[in-house]
DNA sequence: ATTGGGTTAATGGTTTTACCATTTACGGAA
DNA sequence: TTCCGTAAATGGTAAAACCATTAACCCAAT
């Protein structure tokens, strides 16, 4: 083993990058506050405006900052909020490495737990959202995107429920690949996924019934997955299809 | 509602990601091919080669490419690996988003049935690779850095022993978080890791005993979520300190 | 034959300058 | 008051020039 470690050149644009995000994670530079512009950026770090803005990129990409154009705009400090990660997500899937049936086996055994926990958590207020969007999904929807974005949200409130933001961002990144492959793929998503499917999850979780809900929330799971897999390659044809 | 839907300018270089990712996703441009050097690039999309490079910087953030100097040098499509995922998930780590306490529960949740899994899937030649981990981590290590790195190998292989890509990364992202608590506050990680704690999982899940391997990573991931959970304070308090 | 140095060519990295496009604010005219 | 034009700030794009890194090649000295 060589005493000397490797050397490699760094970029100047990464420099920025480095040090603008250490300000955001430290707290220094707060959400909603406005970095100085690309110019003035550009004299104190001293570098040209470019390597400004190739940094500003990465931090954008990364979900830090969030660019606006015009005389009240500039790079304002965003909360990091848990769509790049599913985006992250969504992009392994895409490239098969991650597949419809290894998401439906994780899907199987977090979800009967986000159930058990929030039926342990509820609060009434939290009852009354989660009936609302009960109510909300098993009303007749105008489009298949709408639909599907009815019937996400009861599963989003309960992972909200059990008040642990892993679970939040696991839930949101399974709904989100969930979404495209049978936006892609079903004519009628009433049909693959009929109204009133939670019910019988969300009774059991407002009445505080843990076991009951998990096992409830197992079984639909299980319905629902099934119907998924069979879609996964339907998906990966048309994917495939239209990129040719 | 509105008819009509609001028109948000693009940028060229996001039109520039755009098209290079489709080809990546699509299979079109594979893994180890390189792409048209940036003038060439900049030609073919008759846009400057600085619109080029934004999204370059920006495909190599989400981890489709890499780009290197030189003669031979050039943007070279990636396989897309989970490092990235891994890194979205450290940024939520960072920022307050996630705290320990979400992925020790979690954990708790995942680790067993991995256990549990990699008994009922091992392999003769699994077994081979999940007991020279085990015995590497048994011996000495020169630095804490090197001693964290063979006690989350174990961890690793078993996720591979499931071959569920889903439950791979997801322990990546739980031991990278984990492996910079540690590393921020503990002088002795052998003291709050002892070698030999990943024992009784290794032999349950070598006699196939699925009940017995789960049980006793559960106790594991207790046990050692405790400490790490009193950690996070040291942690943040570091965290904070050293930016200011 | 090996070593070391020099040259060349390809490519990414950086800077500078100029100009375009978008957005907001302001002020004057109808 | 409303409308419209103008100005100013800021991000977006482009072009040209040059620097830095890397690999390949040739060649002379050892």
């Amino acid at each position: 083993m060589s005493q000397f470690k490797p050397i490699r050149p760094s970029r100047v644009s990464d420099e920025v990058v480095k040090q603008l995000r250490d300000g955001i994670l430290s707290g220094r530079l707060k959400a909603g506050e406005r970095l100085p512009s690309e110019r003035d950026l550009a004299q104190d770090f001293e570098v040209s405006r470019v390597a400004v803005r190739e940094a500003l990129r990465k931090l954008e990409n990364s979900g830090f900052i969030c660019v606006r154009h015009g005389a009240t705009g500039g790079a304002f400090v965003q909360e990091l909020t848990f769509d790049h990660l599913t985006m992250s997500f969504v992009d392994l899937f895409l490239a098969e490495r991650i597949s419809i049936e290894d998401l439906y086996q994780v899907r199987l055994l977090i979800e009967p737990e986000i159930a058990r926990l929030a039926a342990q958590r509820i609060t009434p207020e939290d009852a009354g959202r989660l009936l609302t969007a009960l109510e909300e999904e098993e009303r007749q929807s105008q489009s298949m995107e709408d639909d599907i974005q009815r019937k996400t949200t009861v599963h989003f409130i309960l992972a909200e429920i059990c008040r642990n933001k892993f679970f939040e961002v696991l839930v949101r990144a399974l709904m989100e690949v969930t979404r495209r492959v049978v936006l892609a793929g079903s004519p009628d998503f009433n049909f693959i996924h009929p109204a009133g499917m939670h019910r019988p999850v969300v009774e059991a979780v407002l009445a505080g019934d843990a076991q009951g809900a998990a096992e409830a929330m197992r079984l639909h799971a299980i319905e629902f997955g099934k119907t998924l897999i069979q879609r996964e390659k339907t998906f990966r044809e048309k994917q495939s299809l239209s990129s040719s």
